[in-house]
DNA sequence: CATGAATGAGAATTCATTCAT
DNA sequence: TATGAATGAATTCTCATTCAT
């Protein structure tokens, strides 16, 4: 489901993958003004013309990159539905969840991206406003709208689904989020940790939001 | 209060100042490697050279700008202990820190500043790290210690006040935050739904650190 | 008459006259070097490779280029002794031919080739010099051998039929098309213009070479 | 006269000069598109940079070349009245002007500037236009002008001064120079041969425009 | 005959930095 | 202390041309 491109008959396109790859590899690691066309045609194996030819300039690279990025997010949109939507036990089903959405966040590919549009907010704006709709607010809205529905179910209790979403999740991501942003995926809090702080979260958010 | 460097020593340093100020206004909007040392020069009206005569090189420019600014949070520092240390009325009080607080990062100096600096992380770790520790987290670290001593005063009931304020700041600031990294300043809500957040956020930390 | 090599036998060459079109386009706009084989492809919708095909490489197409379009001097070239040869009033007919003439040289297309030619004389001196023999000079040649036979027959007086020939031309010519050398076609003298200078030509000219 | 720009206080713009010179090499002989910064920099022996630092871009030093070879026509428009104004004998002064004139227009750096101007009008309209008015049309101008005073005087009998100027011109002129356009300086006709053209021209001209 | 993909060389321009004054 | 001039390396992007299909 993410290869979306993989050789569409045999020949075509054949260096638009490993030109991704490499952009993306490098784009994260070195900004997008840090990283050369050239080193991307280094790393892609294939010469700088040969980039030109896909993409017709380092923007939109770029551009497609970060887009191409953004959509890993569906698949995590599923998930908070299937957990929580015909959830019996609130408080297990809510825990199980904040422990997904704190490693999902905290995955360096995730953390990277966002360091990323983050640093080139100033500079491409519309990328960064697509990227914040696209991923954060689409998870935003998925987790509201399962709030609503377990609102009606009498399971929660949220007069704003989307506050209490956002609640929810700076609960449970604030704190390692943040800190990766600046420290790095490297320094980040081990598993046991990265539950514990989940944990807490989930208990605060439901001493808010608890029925009753 | 802000202009602390100011010809220490007359004469000595003239032109030191304007540099800074320079580099600040382009190290922000257009981040490290998008601002030349030509154009600072050009901006603070001195020669290439004399940046040089101040400043080693680019890096020590750019480190001393960020380091310079990070001292802007020591202020808020003192608000917060302000404002909590002998509160009688947490709620209020809370309530008005909140406040302080979610127009106190919304700055846009402090977002730029902020952006600037996670994007830049990769790049430059170490900056990354000392700002990270000398700004939100003495924010935090200071939070902490008065929900400490709120704690034993008995108006909070907090059995890890840092956790505790972990969850205090993303309550408060998360959203607002996170949605002007990629928006900008410009984009961001207006004063009162500024308030309405804030007021939101210490309602539910009230929900679970209330003591009783 | 001037389409003169569309598909010769039947089915070969199908595009070469769409490239021809394409090329003279683009050269007659942007000069040999401004001009690119992409350019040229893309303006005749072909790949690259047919251009290749049709045309061993550029200077190839460009030389074709230049030297059928010089070919269309030719109907001028009959104008000229239709117009003069038979006539018994010169005035009148070497004055209907000198606004012919200057409309001629004054067109878009022959004062871009000129351009043209000038321009990329010293890169391509072989074409130049063919242009050079095949249009002005021959214009020139056709002139001159029917002031020799006005001569003969008594209605003009040259020595130097040549020599008269180049006063003629340049009496007529030297200004509008000098003008429009530098200041292109668009900025040219308007048609009643064009006649006024054409007839002034002429009468300078019988001063100097009307019999008796 | 020439060397406007030596050396002014030691030292500064010590590369100006050889920078242009380099250009003019280069610009005429293979036109501005031909011409890289590259080779202008190396036959000026200075780096691309400095280059850069003296020219704004390669359309600036372009246009400052020909503006500046431009000027070079001011010499001719003080001969051409030194040579006329007082003249009392009119077939005399005109015919050594007229040899003066074609010597002048065939010298290989006037052809060649001619060339280039011509070659990349289309490129630069507004330098094509500045040339034409600044260096064939005032020595028209200044022809015209002459013209007119000997006309005062009764030595010439011209109604339109200018367009005697420009027939006087092209008889003289129009046939070398547009030789010279497309076969170059080195194949022009001998001095002898240029001088037997320009009493032609002149013996043509005053058939025209001699008075009684 | 025609194509899309690929290439190596080279284009203009900018960069951080240093030197002589 | 401050300057203008200069540099070598790197930047994005384009070129004419060829190859496999």
């Amino acid at each position: 489901m993410r290869q979306a491109t993989p050789r569409r008959r045999a020949g075509r396109l054949a260096s638009a993958g490993p030109i991704m790859e490499a952009a993306a590899t490098l784009f994260l690691r070195n900004g997008y003004l840090g990283t050369s066309m050239d080193e991307i045609a280094a790393l892609a194996r294939v010469s700088k013309q040969t980039v030109y030819t896909h993409f017709a300039d380092k923007e939109r690279l770029f551009t497609d990159l970060v887009m191409r990025n953004a959509e890993l997010v569906d698949e995590f949109l599923d998930t908070i539905a299937a957990m929580l939507h015909n959830t019996t036990d609130v408080e297990k089903d809510l825990g199980a969840l904040a422990r997904r959405y704190v490693r999902y966040v905290t995955r360096p590919q995730t953390l990277q991206l966002r360091q990323l549009v983050i640093g080139e907010a100033r500079r491409f704006p519309a990328i960064a406003r697509a990227y914040y709709d696209r991923v954060p607010q689409r998870v935003l809205a998925t987790l509201a709208s399962e709030f609503a529905h377990l609102t009606e179910r009498g399971l929660l209790h949220t007069d704003d689904p989307r506050l209490a979403a956002d609640h929810f999740a700076w609960l449970i991501l604030g704190m390692p989020m943040d800190r990766a942003m600046f420290l790095g995926a490297d320094d980040a809090p081990g598993p046991a940790q990265l539950d514990r702080l989940a944990d807490a979260g989930v208990r605060a958010f439901l001493s808010a939001y608890r029925p009753g």
